[in-house]
DNA sequence: GACATGCCTGGAACGCCGTTCCAAACTAGG
DNA sequence: CCTAGTTTGGAACGGCGTTCCAGGCATGTC
């Protein structure tokens, strides 16, 4: 049997498309976007790049592929509730898996209408439809339900980023504190709002702020729906 | 005077962070956000790569530099109309601008709390409250609205740049036609939404549908506030 | 005019990246 | 054992951001 069934009986030590796909979710955890690299890879791998490409086609399907590994683990949720609360569970379950490896973000929002999204799309989609909305409007619902949290997930993971750059203590509440400051430093006259907002920010939770928001939405959906 | 009023009589062809910053907007608008390199923008300016490195520490203070230029250039809006009308002119402005210029989406996206970000930030919560919306609720309506804004412009500027790559010719519709098909061709189990509203993606447009969310946004903050 | 002083230029070079190439190592079938 | 095919991994290519530095050039002083 030449060509077929593979790595039936190959050496321990053999690479695979599933060992690659993790050793790069584990780079991409650790050192972020930029720590995922061919050479890095080889070095964990204890193998060189050309090696790697002979698994994978390049860098872009690499991170596809880590991408669909992520998700596809944390997206098997639980399918109860009302439909409000099954939408608010794949929010935080996309939320979640993005704030835990914030490299998901960009590779989300530069890429929609892949499979992942598209399945996440459906699944908001669903719910969106057991909620009554006529059916003209489903798809500017589920729409903003899905601009709205891949938005929020994909801002949250830039804070998280830019926090580490700066500080890599990881003090959130001292990042926090040091903005919010600023923001009561800045001019009234230019800048009113943050001025009044600035103690809010200061003591507001990342995961609230965002399940209000989809909550937001949702009232907005409701309301605007016939015979609410 | 050595030090202090430069440029004052030097030659007609002199470099200066103005003529690099435009030039590095009209590559990046030529070429995307790959195109803009200290290679192609020497060539352009007909320089080396370190002359430039004496106006511009690195790449990222250009790629700031480019975003306040063009962005301080399109968000000079008016000031007129009800405060839901503000809203709807201030995310129209952002969304036409990430339209015109695409790299600007993860440049706002990666940098949240930048001097333009939280201008335009403001302007939103300026609006929010003159919705009347209540103190506690401000900072989660006006944030939900900034997210959605340039979550959706970011999605948009992303379909974009896919649809140049994979559609030279920038035809729109024939992209949303393979999409909308891809979606019929889908199982109806496992993806029963996406059947459903194949044919409305078909025909949407995408500023019409960016500003319906907005609206649906605004719904929602207006159901939730007393007394509304 | 000549000269010294510092701003400004631009080309060469460094280390890193994604990617390609290919000789060698290894496995399996005859 | 030999041969054919699969898999490996190190070397090399072009391009990137960035640094370095020898020199050009406008200016202030005689």
């Amino acid at each position: 049997m030449a060509t077929g069934a593979r790595h039936t009986d190959r050496r321990e030590d053999a690479l695979s498309r599933e060992r690659i796909v993790d050793a790069a979710v584990e780079l991409l955890d650790i050192a972020g976007e930029s720590g995922l690299t061919f050479r890095a890879l080889s070095a964990q791998l204890k193998t060189g790049p050309g090696a790697i490409y002979w698994h994978v086609a390049n860098k872009s399907e690499l991170l596809d592929a880590a991408t669909d590994a992520v998700l596809s683990a944390a997206t098997t949720g639980d399918h109860a509730g009302s439909p409000a609360e099954r939408i608010r569970a794949v929010a935080l379950g996309l939320f979640d898996a993005i704030d835990q490896h914030p490299w998901l973000a960009p590779q989300l929002a530069n890429n929609p209408w892949k499979s992942v999204t598209l399945q996440l799309f459906d699944r908001v989609g669903q719910q969106v439809q057991a909620l009554g909305v006529p059916s003209p409007a489903q798809f500017t619902s589920a729409s903003a339900l899905m601009i709205y949290i891949l938005g929020a997930a994909g801002q949250n993971a830039a804070n998280a980023a830019n926090a580490r750059t700066q500080q890599p203590d990881g003090d959130r509440a001292a990042l926090l504190e040091t903005e919010s400051a600023a923001w009561e430093r800045l001019d009234r006259a230019g800048y009113p709002f943050l001025h009044d907002i600035a103690a809010q920010f200061r003591e507001h939770d990342d995961r609230a702020q965002f399940l209000a928001g989809v909550d937001l939405i949702l009232a907005g959906i409701t309301a605007l729906r016939p015979q609410g």
